[in-house]
DNA sequence: AAACGTATGTGCGGTAACGTACAGAGATTG
DNA sequence: CAATCTCTGTACGTTACCGCACATACGTTT
């Protein structure tokens, strides 16, 4: 079946039936996004909701002062335009491209009528939108009680977790644009990283050598947030 | 009828049809919450949803180590327990009774099946839903660019809105579990809170006395999330 | 090869909050 | 009334991050 592939990649949509997929083939289009893209700005009505594929959107809470801090992190495994099916339209967060790569699309309105089938489409949607709550509370109480170097770490994995290799394609001043920081904390932390020898990086490029180490590093907080994702979008879970 | 006037003083309840009120009626039960009472422990199964009248309700993140921070907080305009109809049932965050006082019980069960009537009950919880994210992603934002003289007033404000008066029952410690810092930092900011005549305190009692002048020294989060409360769940948008 | 733009490294003073310790004052209990 | 507990105030050294300035090094363009 041709298309087939490109829903197994989404992995939200790979947890909907055969049927449920059929029946949405037709409205999805596959679309490329580049890095930097913004797929919704602060206040504004989306059109689409976008299920990545191997591209990585970064929701982002920005201030009156231009300051942001990224509230949480999308990729294959989920769907950016919650706010859509929610009800609410608009929400007071950008959406960025962090990676760019293919996602596939949904017009708003497609999305709408689905969700309101109250079907498997509906609860899964839920599920996740529940997966993002946790994320966004964990990366606030991170932002109070964890330093630099360990949200760093966090940061990485949750990139490597969700692209195909361990090459992340992202300059440090960009990296503290999502935590929130000064682009020099990001230089002095990852050059610790790299001098442990657990990433190596080179203007704009990082490559996670040390998976593992990454992980004895990082705080708590990575690891809650993955095991609530992997409880609640579960296969035997959700279905 | 009787009963009655305890729906209007929630005002998510205030928000539906009379019908669909009248229909939930039987299923309400009226509870008393202490101060300290926790609704919800990390993990845990809940077996109801809290809608509060007079109470306010924490909902924080709590980590590892005992430390914790307050993510968002829920008052008559709102609901606690969303995780029940979400669909995980769970959520890693835990709910303590912040403002002793009163709240509607709803049965699990009963809400869930309302739920899944996909009528304006379920419009109703999916909007406040939505504004629960705005209001941790501000949080989160906030705790990573504001300090803490701008916080403590932003969490003044939030707890007065939800209060019958200007009177607060909170000692300085517990401001200071919820804000995620130390007792003495909210000593010093509250102190000059009280020497510039906006608030007085004594031992675990906090009055506003000038709100307008909170209002001047809060950061922009708390304007963000309130309009954001308004615009989701005005009568006019909702219904 | 030279020039330029971008990415990263480093240094230095300033500041906000932390950890700890302790003191005083109001409330509560015996 | 005395003892005790709770809440608040204060002090001091430490740490993490900020803001700013500037140096260096790599890559691309001409």
């Amino acid at each position: 079946m041709p298309g087939s592939c490109s829903f197994q990649q989404n992995a939200l949509l790979g947890l909907l039936p055969e049927e449920e997929l059929n029946r949405l083939l037709p409205h999805f289009e596959r679309v490329t996004l580049t890095l930097g893209q913004s797929l919704c700005e602060s206040g504004q009505h989306m059109n689409h909701v976008y299920f990545p594929l191997d591209s990585i959107i970064s929701l982002l809470c920005v201030m009156e002062d231009g300051a942001s801090t990224e509230i949480a992190v999308v990729g294959y495994e989920g769907v950016v335009g919650v706010s859509l099916f929610m009800g609410g339209e608009t929400t007071p967060s950008r959406a960025i491209v962090q990676s760019a790569g293919q996602a596939l699309r949904v017009k708003g309105r497609v999305i709408k009528d689905e969700f309101y089938r109250a079907g498997p489409m509906q609860r899964l949607l839920l599920r996740y939108t529940q997966a993002l709550l946790t994320q966004m509370a964990q990366t606030a109480v991170c932002n109070r009680h964890h330093n630099l170097d360990q949200q760093l770490c966090r940061w990485l994995l949750l990139s490597i977790d969700r692209l195909p290799n361990n090459e992340l394609i992202m300059t440090q001043e960009l990296i503290a644009n999502m935590l929130g920081v000064r682009r020099e904390g990001v230089t002095a932390s990852a050059g610790k990283l790299q001098r442990a020898g657990l990433i190596s990086y080179h203007r704009g490029r990082i490559n996670v050598i040390d998976r593992p180490g990454l992980e004895e590093r990082v705080c708590e907080c990575y690891a809650v947030v993955k095991e609530e994702y992997d409880r609640l979008l579960n296969h035997n879970n959700v279905m």
